[in-house]
DNA sequence: AATACTTCTGGAAACGTTCCCAGAAACGTT
DNA sequence: AACGTTTCTGGGAACGTTTCCAGAAGTATT
């Protein structure tokens, strides 16, 4: 409780003073230094926030809202992001938001409010207008958000994510590969401008090219993201067609509770089930079989989120949308198709 | 960037008439407060937090401070009591911690420095000593700490978490009656005052009992609590200890983890080696087989946390300490001994 | 018509900082 | 001895809010 006037009525110097030991500012003689340094300590002395930010322009905090933040696909990337704001001399102020609310128009507001410098938005949808955008006023980047921009304004905010459509592709062709033509996709809704729109998009996509036709019987959508949905999901997609031999899930976890799916129809991966999926959490390398799965450099997009904030904030450099790679971390849950 | 003085300008009253506007102050006329309103959302009107903190005698902050928030444990404690928080008209503001950092030490400036009401910790050891808990002067909560208090003032804060050391006992017990002898533990350390400690406690406690003597080299501590260091540590085991018929994993990350090293060993759950852990994460309920674990009323205990600590701030009730059971999830990975 | 309420509004202090500006003290240079 | 530098210190405004206090205007009561 006690406040800088304490400390300058305590050592009989002015407030300033105390103000300039406290800040490192090097025109304070030793002496002095000393004996406010002495005071801090006996008086237990811890700066008020509120204060700081008040009569400073600007804080150094850069606030990360992430929605769905229960996704343990976003806690490496939340650890890295954090870790980079520290390096670069910034304070990361996190902030969850649940599923249901507009990450944007919170973020807008946090922003404002208080006094953040830049702001990150963690997973979510893209489903602003770009006049909400251009209204914050303070930079900022998306997380994990797709690469199509659709009517956005691309100068508007910056942005790193895997290119969900082309890796989703990917993951499919993998499958076909390896002979399969029954493939299922499992994702929480086809729903516009979501990160699953685009890797359905993706698996049409790579569908189209093998000549294989779209069976919307496969098309499974859970409705929402949690891992029962996928799990009771996958039951019934068993349940309803025997003839599926290969699932791609647009997520981790998806694919981890259609793998428990599987193994209650009694049925084994790989050798009656594939299944890949894009993501790449701890927990998939912990599955029996390893998960087949197309890795995010999830430590990487953390970095290069800051890395592009910060540049711009110090060095007024312009927005810009990087595109990382997945890397195929080989499991054991793809295998040939069986006749 | 407008502020309650602009508002005041732009529609011609004094700004503690637009203070009371915002606030919901009743006495101010119907016409005023329509006036202010249209200027606040014509000027794009957000309040400065900095400069309301600032003013207020004390926010209605309540500051979540969590070590390790890497552990999908703590996922559903930290959405109960954001939800709670808000239930109760407070805010929560999350901070999470390096696991190297002192929680308490940590919370005690940040309670400070941003005047929150109150604290609650998560997850962590209680390593530091009574008069630091004191010196915070703010009202808090351990989550998820040991049940053992030492030397510490039991007066001196709340708790809630639950009962380590017979739960852990309870969970050998399970394994025992299947005729298991060969019991191995599985836990980060048995450090002084760690959660591992007391479920390590329980865990001889268990062997005693039932007349096992004490193998230590069945006593596996991994260093860390990573599934890494546990997937290693358990590969470990099964070369050394062939005679090993079941695991103790003192969370059920470390138990997954331990699963998929026995299935690399060619080993089979429950067949050859039963395991069963505490905790009840989310993601055990889709291994195969499904993980026997004494789970934590997770929900639970985030709202019993802010409903202690609310008592206490709102109603000056007294610190209390609140024990909560396990409920036996009974899974698949434990089974009969074979000889 | 005077008084006493009620209802609404404005002025101003206060919260704890930072930082600009002015000036004191010490020192060297002419 | 007078003057410039440098080094350090203190005073005070400012940041954007809330809230207390005083008072204006309107209404009801005598």
């Amino acid at each position: 409780m006690a406040t800088i006037k304490d400390i300058a009525a305590y050592c009989n110097v002015a407030v300033s003073t105390v103000s300039r030991v406290l800040n490192n500012h090097p025109d304070v003689s030793a002496d002095t230094r000393e004996k406010v340094l002495q005071a801090v300590s006996d008086l237990h002395y811890v700066p008020n926030n509120a204060a700081r930010d008040l009569v400073l322009p600007q804080s150094d905090m850069i606030g990360l809202v992430v929605r769905g933040a229960e996704n343990p696909f976003f806690t490496p990337i939340i650890r890295a992001i954090g870790r980079s704001c520290e390096a670069k001399g910034y304070t990361m102020a996190l902030h969850q938001i649940p599923a249901d609310a507009d990450e944007v128009g919170e973020g807008a507001k946090l922003a404002q409010s208080k006094r953040l410098k830049g702001l990150i938005l963690l997973g979510g949808r893209y489903d602003y207008t770009c006049g909400e955008l251009k209204a914050i006023g303070v930079p900022f980047v998306c997380c994990t958000y797709t690469n199509h921009f659709g009517d956005l304004d691309r100068d508007a905010f910056s942005s790193v994510s895997i290119n969900d459509k082309a890796e989703a592709t990917r993951a499919v062709d993998l499958l076909i590969e390896q002979g399969h033509t029954k493939i299922a996709i499992l994702l929480d809704s086809t729903c516009d401008r979501s990160i699953s729109e685009r890797r359905y998009k993706g698996y049409c996509k790579a569908l189209e090219a093998a000549g294989i036709p779209l069976d919307e019987g496969l098309v499974c959508e859970t409705g929402s993201f949690s891992m029962e949905a996928a799990f009771k999901r996958t039951a019934q997609l068993l349940a309803e067609r025997p003839d599926v031999t290969a699932i791609f899930a647009v997520a981790d976890t998806m694919a981890i509770a259609a793998m428990k799916a599987i193994a209650d129809a009694g049925r084994t991966v790989p050798d009656d089930i594939s299944i890949i999926a894009i993501d790449g959490i701890e927990m998939s390398l912990y599955t029996t079989p390893t998960l087949t799965t197309l890795a995010q450099p999830q430590a990487l997009i953390g970095e290069k989120a800051v890395e592009i904030l910060v540049n711009v904030l110090d060095n007024g450099a312009e927005n810009s949308h990087v595109r990382l790679e997945t890397t195929l971390r080989p499991g054991g849950t793809v295998g040939r198709v069986h006749p």
